[in-house]
DNA sequence: AACTTACACAACCGCCGGAAC
DNA sequence: AGTTCCGGCGGTTGTGTAAGT
């Protein structure tokens, strides 16, 4: 079975490496090739394990290593790869030449990831984030009870919940914020083929555009076996559109039945609603029986409080959150 | 200025598959 | 056939540093 892993041995040094040490490993391998890497540290007069060594010298002293920011292009190639291939880093670097695949995994946790989440496109699956798309799926409830409210300052002088009202302001900004992101990239996503195209179309990276607009094919990653490729391609265009298309189509009368419950507001709840947003708390306000009275806790719909928890890290979700608090109210102009 | 927090990235860990013995 | 060696891979952790309070 297994072995031990060779730094289980005692009394080898971990950590960062010193400058002496690389200068040690360079050499030997210059002079000598790295041959056995378990044998390399004794020879070399290196305290390391050979495992150490080898991550040390493929990942930073390799002459051939590009340092540096990644380009734009490189970011292009990533994304485009990592849509096809997933965590395949070693791959992924194989079509980028000079970088590690530590690197790139390194910069997709830092970089293209984050950029990926703002743009509200799932990193994993690179379609639009579902997440979004609950709270988008309140919208016809949002709409009627907006327009309800209206009626009822109108006629009736009754208000609806502060915590209903935070809901729609929320989503009133994610909107924006989306429009906002789509206008701005042109192309760029998942989400902008398909609404500029055919949502219910069956575009794919492989197919036609790459996520920053440029034609690419990267069917030549995918192995020499054309049957593989086939069956990748296959894939990518048979993976039906459905959570955006469905939920685009969704019948405003499908909710008639969940409207939100009408409650009583007292003259705290609005501050109360917007410190409970900032505080991120909603969900865990029980003495609070308004709150749980108007949130959307239906069986199809994930509390919308839920969503920002969820999120709420993202700065994404910061912004939203910020903007809910200042801007001024939507529906009462 | 001191402290805390967030971020970026180098390095480590554990596992796996293939080769050698 | 079973064991060990070796290199590779992806996920995670640790550390240094920048930014914020």
């Amino acid at each position: 079975m297994g072995r031990s892993p060779c730094c289980d041995e005692n009394g080898l040094k971990k950590g960062p490496w010193t400058q002496e040490e690389d200068e040690k490993l360079i050499e030997h391998i210059q002079k000598h090739g790295h041959g056995s890497w378990r044998a390399l540290p004794k020879q070399a007069g290196l305290n390391r394990c050979g495992k150490s060594c080898r991550l040390r010298w493929t990942n930073y002293l390799r002459p051939d290593i590009k340092r540096g920011n990644f380009t734009p292009e490189e970011e292009e190639t990533i994304i485009n790869l990592h849509s096809l291939l997933g965590n395949k880093w070693s791959s992924i670097a194989s079509n980028l030449p000079g970088r590690t695949d530590n690197e790139i995994k390194n910069y997709w946790n830092t970089h293209l990831r984050k950029k990926l989440l703002q743009m509200g496109i799932d990193p994993v699956t690179h379609r639009p984030r579902t997440d979004h798309l609950n709270v988008l799926a309140a919208l016809p409830q949002l709409i009627a009870a907006a327009n309800f409210n209206s009626l009822m300052n109108l006629n009736q002088n009754v208000q609806l919940d502060a915590a209903t009202l935070a809901k729609a302001q929320i989503l009133h900004n994610m909107i924006q914020v989306l429009s906002t992101n789509n206008n701005n990239i042109p192309c760029s996503s998942p989400l902008t083929m398909q609404t500029n195209n055919n949502i219910f179309g069956q575009s794919s990276y492989l197919e036609n555009q790459s996520l920053f607009g440029q034609p690419q094919n990267f069917s030549h990653v995918l192995g020499a076996n054309q049957d593989e490729k086939l069956m990748v391609e296959n894939q990518m265009i048979d993976q039906p559109l459905d959570s955006f298309s469905s939920l685009m189509q969704m019948d405003v009368q499908d909710d008639h039945n969940s409207l939100p419950l009408l409650v009583a507001a007292s003259p705290e709840e609005p501050k109360q609603s917007q410190m409970m947003i900032k505080n991120k708390d909603v969900r865990h306000d029980t003495s609070n029986p308004s709150s749980s009275n108007s949130s959307f806790t239906q069986d199809h719909h994930q509390p919308w409080c839920d969503t920002i928890d969820d999120e709420a890290g993202d700065s994404y979700w910061k912004e939203i959150i910020e903007q809910t608090c200042t801007e001024p109210w939507p529906f009462h102009e």
